[in-house]
RNA sequence: CGAGUAUGCCAGAUGACCGCGGACACCAAAUGCCGAAAGGCGGUGUCUGAGGAAAGUCCGAGCUCCAUAGGGCAAGGUGCUGGGUAACACCCAGUGGGGGCGACCCCAAGGAAAGUGCCACAGAGAGAUACCGCCGAUGGCGGGCAACACCGCACAGGCAAGGGUGGAAAGGCGAGGUAAAAGCUCACCAGCAGUUAGGCGACUAACUGGCUCGGUAAACCCCACCUGGAGCAAGACCGAAUAGGGGAACAACAAAACGGCCCGUUUUAGUUCCCGGGUAAGGUCGCAUGAGGUGUCAGGCAACUGGCAUCCUAGAUAAAUGGUCAUCACUCCUUUAAGGAGGACAGAACUCGGCUUACAGGCAUACUCGCAAU
RNA sequence: GGUGCGGUGGCGAAGCGGUAACGCUGCGGACUGCAAAUCCGCCAUUCGUCGGUUCAAAUCCGACCCGCACCU
């Protein structure tokens, strides 16, 4: 599992974030952010609801997301709550689907720090 | 070779890199960050990390609190016998009944002559009867006769064989018997009671007897046995907050622990209303050495028990096993010696013993039936 | 994780051993010049599913499926 910094847990964060109804989707997962201030590092949060399948299914699904979401953790700015609600069509999905649609999202949201150029 | 039955077992394997939970060791520590506080936050190495059902939560226990869990009633559960077990509604061995050619499988299987209820519709009648019917020997009435005999009627009365109704109609079937009939009598079968023999017992076998008694207890009930209630979100400690502040009312023939009721036990707290004040899924333990596993020897038909040796095998808290790749094994497809696709049911949450339900396939042992060959 | 309750026409809801009330909606008809209102008629053969007990099960018993509520 993340580190506990980078984990978004209380209910109460997870209705602000929702609350704030700023989302971007795709076929796959739906992306919820919300900017805060004097955050130094991001918090993710993961929603896989029992509409997706049984346990081994969203256990499955959930350690797929954090593993996609992993190389681009320190990449994602400090100051945002992120939530990743999986879509039904999820279940069926190979890892690389899931990575592209990460991947898609994260950019599309504008979450990625511009890296000084190496 | 094919079809099947029973029991037990497996639930792909190995390696590389990146990543995660836990334990232990070492290193690093800033007087740093988060938090009201308690407390938490780093790196490296080694070891270790989901199931046969982890599931459903249907039973039984341990454990914790309520009193140490007490008595009676009520309520609930179990229900052929004997054994196993911490316990069970589970397991083993038997008995009885049912199914299969067979190996073998299935059964909530005590009591209806302790009592009560119910048995709709139909039917005359559903523990009680006579609708149609059969008879009318006997008695009666009428005819007939010298008197009987005899004939008729179907009034008294007899019968339950046949018809019909129904899921079920006073044992079944055959023979004798009779006015017509009927266990009225007899043979066989079923059932009941008794005696004897065998078995710890359920029960079985033989003999004798009188002659027969509806179903339903997953209806109430009776009998025997068992059960106090709640659950790890139990519960304990630490921290914060509340209370330990104020006012009023009730209360020892009282109130609370106490939960369906009563008794009993313990305590003298408490309950209601108003004013004032105020917060959150806080942390640590419980938490994994146990009715434990494996091997072997002994007892037992078996379930299981005992001795000895040996092993330690997940403990998270929104929740750890994932990603990429290679090789081998398995299944399927296409083609030919290579390529492609695939892997069931399903994720520990205090812990065990069972049951039930879901499930791709594979292995081992024993046995049954059929075909063929020797 | 634990505990409890429920599932009956399209919707709500009664029935708890004897063959499925009632209300709303819908459909058809009557009334009306046309409507509304009113009146009449129709709509359950799988009572969540599968077994069992019984002559007979929505009802009693067991297993399974689905939904809801409560406990920190």
């Amino acid at each position: 599992m993340l580190a506990r910094t980078y984990r978004l847990i209380k209910k109460e964060d997870f209705r602000k974030t929702y609350a704030n109804r700023k989302s971007l989707a795709n076929p796959l997962l739906v992306l919820y952010h919300f900017k805060k201030s004097n955050q130094y590092a991001p918090r993710i949060g993961i929603s896989v609801s029992k509409k997706i399948g049984n346990a081994v299914i969203r256990n499955k699904v959930k350690r797929r997301i954090r593993e996609a979401m992993r190389s681009y953790l320190p990449k994602i700015k400090t100051e945002y709550d992120l939530i990743f609600v999986a879509r039904i069509k999820i279940g069926k999905a190979s890892f690389k689907e899931i990575e592209k649609s990460v991947e898609d999202l994260l950019i599309r949201a504008k979450m990625i720090r511009k890296m000084s150029k190496t």
